[in-house]
Formats: C-alpha cells, structure tokens, sequence
DNA sequence: CGTATTTGACCAGCGC
DNA sequence: GCGCTGGTCAAATACG
C-alpha cells in the first residue's frame, strides 16, 4: 500500500487544484474527504443540486473528435499547465521545473518552473470538462489509494494566495510527500506535467518519420506496488488501447511500450508509455496523432482497459495473460519482460472479480483496500461496454451496490456531467479550500485553547 | 475461434 | 554510405 503516494497526489490534486482560478462553485453542503480515504467520498450530486448551484451547462461532445483524441486536446490551457512547446523546448522546459525540496519546506513547481498560480492553472470552459475528466481519473485513482490511516500532506494555502511563492508545505509533510516529489525531483519533472509537443529536430532523443503533433504527460505510475516496483499499469485514458510493440530504450532501463488506439478501425491514434529512467513510479505517456472517431460514451469506455490496465485490480497477483516465458529474452529484457508481464492483467479477470466478490465483502487489509480503490476506480469502464473484445459482457453493480464513497471515478463524472458541471476540478478545489480553510480555523482555536490560562 | 500480448525482424530518420 | 536508434509489423503464443 502506497499510502504516501496517495498523500501525494492529494497534494497534487490540492495543489493543482487550488490553482484554478475563475468562478469557483459553491458546494459547502458535500465535504469531500480527503485525508482519510475511508471517509473519502465524492459529493451528493443530488445535493449539490439541491444547494441551488447554477452549474453551467457544458458539452459532453466536447471531445468528440477533438484532435488528439488525448484528455488533454481542446483546453484552452491545459489544467496542469500543458505547454505547447517543440519537442526541443519541452526538453529544454522539463529541465527547468521541478519540485523544490529543503530546509523542510517543498516547493512545488509546477510545468514551466512557475508556481501554482489562479492565472496559470485555471481551467478552460464548459467543453474542458471531458478533459479534466480524464484528467482527474488517473489522479483520482491514486488519490483513492491513500491509506485510510495516512494524513494526506497540505500545501500551505498561504503559499498559493501569494501567487509569488511557490507552495510551501508544513515540514510534518514533507517526508510524506518526498516519497513522490523526490522522484520527480530526481527527474526534473513535476510530479504530474503535462506539455505538448511538436515534433522538432531540437531534440536528438526523439526521433521522427514525419511531422506529428504530439503531447506528453508525465503522471505518477497508478499502481506500482511495493512487491512489483517495476510494474507498468497504463493509467486509464477511457479509450481502448492495443499494444503493437515494445522496445528497450537507449539510456533507459525500462522498456517503452507502443500502443494503437483500438476503439475504431483505422485510428491513427497512438501513444507511448514508459516509465521515468530516473524515477520508475512515474509514466511517460506520449500521445500521437489523431484519434478519428468519438470519443467513446461516458459509461463506454472500456477503452484504456487493455490488459494491463486491469492488472491494478488485481494487486499484480494475477497471472500473466499472454505470454509464456521466452527463454530468448534474457538480462535487461528479462527485466522489461518481468515489467510487461507485470503489467499484463486480464480484464475478463477484474470483471470476474467484480461479479464475484461484493466490496462491502472485502476486507479492508492495505492490499485489499488497495483492490478495492481500483476497482472501483475501473469498474466504469465496464458499464454498459459491449465490444467484441471482451467476452464476458458484465453487468456492473449498480450505483447503490456500491458505499458512496466507493463508486468509480467514471460514474462520478458521468452523473456530474449529467448534471451539467462544467467543471469539477474547480468545484473540487473549491472543497478543498474551504476544508483546509476549516481545519486551519480550527488548528487556530485550538492553538487558542493550548494558551489558555 | 477471436482477441490481446510478446518479441524478433524490418523499416525509416538522423548523425557522422 | 553506414551505423545507431526508434517505430512498426507480423508470426507465435496465450487466454477465454
């Protein structure tokens, strides 16, 4: 159990989050819970309602052919500060950003070397909603793995209502969240970057047939448990990907896999994944051209579940799908084999798993709970997906199946996007803030009362 | 049998 | 032109 990974990406979600500047909703009835993942839950969207919140009207076709068919097309500016950059000049960006760490404070800086910033990370409209989805989906999936007995690290809101100063974390935080920030550190990336690239002869390390647009995220690896450090899981993007290949890369000790989308015949759309060389918790994923289809449905998406995506349901306990050992590979392969067959999950399994074992069932060991995170977080992606892929055509658990704080990230959008919430990354943020804002207020009284005569 | 993964072989771009 | 490297293909294999 990864408990301070999960910390870590709430600070990510905090920090990010925070940032967004605009007209943020009001939802003080619903507090979502974010230091302890058993109390964890998303708001009551009925409630949300009931609040009277206007919440905007958005278009769910927002992604529909929208270019890159990546999470990340059609933001205005990219949540996270997605940068359109050259290949050369993302390079030569990444080497400029980091996360900051000493004299027990951590700095967080984000994509570009600025800070986190109303100015910077606010989100796009209304038709960025799908995009902050996706988003937030992988985030979201790490976030509901913290450990239930783990305080979740805070960025100091101070640090973020002055815009000048990079966010400043309580010293008690930092060794929770160097965890992360010190790998991303190590790497020169944030732990969560996202930029865009154009394809240029700037960078030497990348080479191209042809002119291609492409995008770069860099997100923390969801579920690389201890036991399986070098496990790959593709972080669920809600489209349906093929891998077609894999190769060692030069310099690196982890292999890069090539990916097709698969949600349609004929899509172009492809994507890379690999792991950080210098920092093997977080993914490289690399998105390339177009995808020429819809985006599938909300509850449609099965896409992103290739076999490896449904190996974080199954804890990496779970036997390989494909492949039995070849005796050719041998030394570094033998590693990244270890690593794709790590990474070789089996959907059916996790469907299997879903019909079979109820969560409320589960006990709440850290690998179980962990499963249960997961799956949660995956299980949309089943609903209502018919394709000829999959032979076991689930019947998900309905919504009320589930504790509210166990329903999957995916049906949580699907049903604010229902609801019309153009833009939940605010409305979380907004959460957060008056949580924080909260706690402060009660560290201040407590404070109070320790002077007390 | 259909689908997905693995992996060696092949191809293309780039630098020297 | 050659070698290196990354990207793609396709046969072999596994699984349900």
């Amino acid at each position: 159990m990864e408990s301070d990974q999960g910390g870590d990406l709430g600070d990510i979600i905090r920090a990010s989050s925070r940032g967004c500047g605009g007209n943020l909703l009001e939802a003080k009835t619903n507090k979502i819970k974010t230091k302890n993942t058993s109390d964890w839950q998303f708001p009551s969207l009925t409630s949300l309602t009931d609040t009277g919140i206007g919440f905007p009207s958005l278009s769910t076709d927002a992604s529909f052919n929208s270019g890159f068919g990546d999470p990340f097309f059609n933001l205005g500016r990219d949540p996270f500060m997605v940068h359109e950059l050259s290949a050369g000049e993302a390079a030569e960006e990444e080497e400029s950003m980091g996360v900051e760490i000493g004299n027990g404070h951590v700095g967080v800086h984000v994509v570009g070397g600025g800070h986190v910033d109303s100015n910077t990370t606010s989100m796009g409209n209304d038709s960025d909603f799908v995009n902050q989805k996706m988003i937030l989906q992988p985030i979201l999936s790490r976030f509901l793995e913290i450990s239930p007995t783990t305080a979740s690290p805070v960025v100091s809101l101070e640090s973020i209502r002055h815009h000048h100063q990079p966010p400043i974390l309580p010293a008690a935080s930092v060794s929770a969240i160097n965890n992360v920030s010190s790998r991303c550190l190590s790497d020169h990336v944030p732990a969560l970057q996202i930029s865009s690239t154009l394809s240029s002869p700037r960078n030497p390390g990348i080479k191209r047939r042809k002119s291609q647009t492409k995008k770069v995220v860099c997100i923390p690896a969801p579920a690389a448990s201890g036991s399986r450090p070098t496990g790959e899981v593709v972080p669920s993007d809600l489209w349906a990907w093929r891998k077609y290949g894999q190769k060692p890369i030069k310099g690196s000790p982890y292999p890069r896999g090539y990916y097709r989308c698969s949600s349609s015949k004929g899509c172009s759309a492809r994507k890379q994944v690999e792991r950080s060389r210098s920092d093997p918790n977080m993914l490289v994923i690399t998105y390339t051209s177009e995808h020429n289809h819809p985006w599938p449905t909300q509850r449609n998406a099965l896409a992103g579940s290739t076999r490896a995506q449904a190996a974080k349901t199954n804890g990496w306990s779970l036997k390989n799908s494909g492949q039995k050992h070849n005796p050719r590979v041998s030394g570094q392969e033998d590693k990244h084999k270890e690593m794709a067959n790590s990474s070789a999950p089996v959907k059916e399994e996790a469907v299997e798993m879903k019909k079979s074992t109820p969560v409320s069932s589960i006990d709440k060991t850290d690998d179980n709970y962990n499963y249960i995170c997961n799956y949660n977080l995956d299980h949309s992606n089943y609903i209502n997906y018919s394709t000829t892929t999959t032979t076991t055509t689930t019947t998900p658990p309905t919504t009320s199946s589930f504790p509210e704080s166990r329903r999957s990230v995916d049906d949580f959008f699907a049903e604010l996007t229902e609801l019309g919430v153009s833009d939940p990354l605010e409305m979380f943020s907004r959460q957060l803030l008056e949580e924080e804002e909260e706690e402060e207020e009660e560290e201040v009284e407590d404070d109070e009362d320790d002077y007390a005569p």
